[in-house]
DNA sequence: TCGATGATTGAG
DNA sequence: TCAATCATCGAA
């Protein structure tokens, strides 16, 4: 299937971040036995992170050792370690003006490899599966091990592809983002939304706090 | 070196 | 509501 380009990243982060939302996230592992697993979702929720003006992100004070993927090629995983216990997975994307940013991946709709994903999640709770940064790395086997790997390659083990029937829903809806202290006034997450009568519903496969 | 912190999660 | 748990970063 096809893959989002290069030219698809190098645009602005938010822009990036809200065109994310309806495409499919693949995994693809190669086992100890040389043999391939495919695991897939369809994206449901991203939130971008740039670089000057915004102090939330792990690029605001400039390039160091863990974030230098932000600064570096569009279109690149970059996989940060967090709170001791979790892995959250990002793709690099920027406008070439802005210099550096990244979109991270909160929450996926199951597609391919469920029954895989609930092996690694423990659980079978599908609302649980991919329903959080932390959760969709456990569930898609992700470390930093994938850390630079092309998202635009269809041969790579972790990239983006476009879904043949288009968005899963037809609306995106944009709030403040999760989990941080600074800049709670930018509305930089992109959540998938529908309309159901007057009500503007979200993806029932986004993270949320219970 | 060393201490503070965090783009989270599951349990209580 | 709270603690687990450790890589990263900037200060000392």
């Amino acid at each position: 299937m096809l893959c989002p380009d290069r030219s698809f990243y190098a645009r602005s982060t938010n822009i990036v971040a809200n065109d994310l939302i309806g495409k499919r996230l693949v995994r693809i592992k190669r086992l100890s036995d040389n043999k391939l697993l495919r695991l897939s979702g369809t994206i449901v929720e991203t939130e971008a992170y740039g670089f000057r003006s915004d102090p939330a992100s792990h690029a605001f004070k400039g390039p160091t050792l863990r974030n230098q993927i932000m600064f570096g090629d569009v279109g690149k995983v970059y996989v940060y370690f967090i709170y001791g216990n979790h892995y959250c997975l990002n793709i690099s994307a920027h406008s070439k003006k802005s210099e550096a940013g990244a979109v991270l991946v909160r929450a996926l709709e199951p597609v391919e490899g469920v029954e895989i994903m609930k092996f690694f999640r423990r659980t079978s709770d599908e609302l649980l599966l991919l329903s959080g940064p932390g959760r969709l790395s456990q569930a898609f086997s992700i470390s930093k091990d994938i850390s630079g790997m092309d998202v635009t390659d269809a041969r790579s083990e972790l990239h983006v592809e476009y879904v043949e029937n288009g968005a899963l829903h037809p609306t995106t809806i944009s709030t403040s983002r999760i989990g941080i202290s600074r800049s709670l006034n930018k509305r930089w997450r992109f959540v998938s939304g529908y309309s159901e009568g007057s009500e503007l519903n979200m993806s029932k496969y986004v993270s949320r706090r219970h």
